[in-house]
DNA sequence: AATTAATTTCACCAATTATTCACAAAAAAC
DNA sequence: GTTTTTTGTGAATAATTGGTGAAATTAATT
């Protein structure tokens, strides 16, 4: 997780940056609007924690200036007496407010719960079966399952919609390309290598007749 | 969007959904925690507003008491000196709090930003008839029905029409394509299949006599 | 070039699902 | 009350679908 800073208040910006790290969050801090979004445009981050009233770019002027494909969850820090600028404010993709002054544990409930419902967690976990998009492993009961590519790659779009019923068209036109014109059945063949793979696990890749397939969560009747 | 609103205050429930439905959410009410649980496990809603502080059954022991799957986006409502834990709030799900007195403004702007990152709900319930669009299965008492495709296609065309006579050309057009040239007495028996494997639920689907079915709302006389 | 691994195709089979049809039951028309 | 029309139902049959193993093809590795 990585949070970027921007207020003009240096111990503003301490207080949070400690708190944040407390709970292993990445930290940048930016003083100004106009370095923020400069910070905004080089790099990635996960979080944005904003201050409204700073000299020189204001909070709302930095979002509206910010290209939108790099707009992302937003905490904005205001004066009690700012309240009607509220509603303007969550037009512009603003998540949350937090009045200042405000009490440091309040703030990071709210990261928290903002960076909860964003972090796309970069690892799956069901029971024993651990899926780590990033590293590309599979593991039941921490041990390493060798899936083929296409394999791993039809488990994580199914995972990544899971409880959702996928289709066999989806599935070639997401895994194999919008250019692939072969044969439908090829998928049933990887489903099947992929379940055999998946051991114990196996009855989690329902089969949606007449539709195609399914990862499900819960446990099957 | 379907809100429910837990408040013992009727006006607070009142002035609420006044702001709501002109909004176009459809909105329910329970003045006390019990009755909310109730409908919370019966009907399914996308959003949550909740006060804290009721006779009977609080806010908390609400949410506490409700099965995960049922928990859905939640706003509390707290008057201004309850000092709750907010971090343990943050672990039930809540997503955001308001406290008393706000002004409808203000609760309306949260609802709103809270209903643009909730997804538009996939599941149709009718008491104990769950029928989840995306994942492709209906429930009944948390049992999973096994339905053929097109017994489920008909159910969901139906559902999505419902209170709405639908014709046999229309199911054949909808369900089977265009092209479709075969007899209209096939409905007959997939409905046939359907109300059966509907159990209690069987009544829903009414003949409508010299069109087709209806999937209705009501218990039938 | 040889070997190994991964992907795709294919055909068979079992299971499921869809359709038709004849007759019974119900409703509407006469 | 009888006839006509429409719908419900059970059973037989037809069609479709998905699981599977094996073979063929392609790609990657040594």
């Amino acid at each position: 997780m990585n949070l970027l800073i921007v207020d003009d208040e240096e111990k503003i910006r301490e207080v949070i940056k400690e708190y944040s790290e407390a709970e292993n969050y990445i930290v940048e801090e930016a003083d100004n609007g106009k370095s923020a979004l400069d910070k905004l445009i080089q790099n990635h981050y996960d979080l944005l924690i904003l201050d409204i009233m700073m000299p020189e770019m204001d909070g709302y002027t930095l979002l509206k200036t910010l290209p939108k494909e790099k707009r992302i969850p937003t905490i904005i820090l205001s004066a009690r007496d700012e309240v009607y600028d509220k509603l303007q404010g969550f037009d512009l993709g603003i998540d949350d407010y937090v009045t200042k002054p405000f009490s440091p544990k309040e703030l990071m409930a709210r990261i928290k719960a903002l960076a909860k419902r964003t972090k796309h967690s970069n690892i799956y976990q069901l029971n024993t079966l651990e899926i780590n998009f990033a590293a590309h492993t599979v593991k039941i009961n921490q041990q390493k399952i060798n899936l083929t590519p296409k394999e791993f790659d039809i488990l994580s779009y199914l995972i990544e919609n899971k409880n959702i019923a996928i289709s066999r068209e989806q599935l070639l036109s997401k895994i194999w390309g919008y250019s692939y014109f072969g044969d439908d059945r090829t998928i049933d063949t990887h489903i099947k290598m992929l379940r055999s793979h998946l051991k114990q696990y196996k009855n989690h890749i329902e089969t949606v007749r007449g539709i195609g397939y399914k990862f499900t969560d819960e446990e099957n009747q």
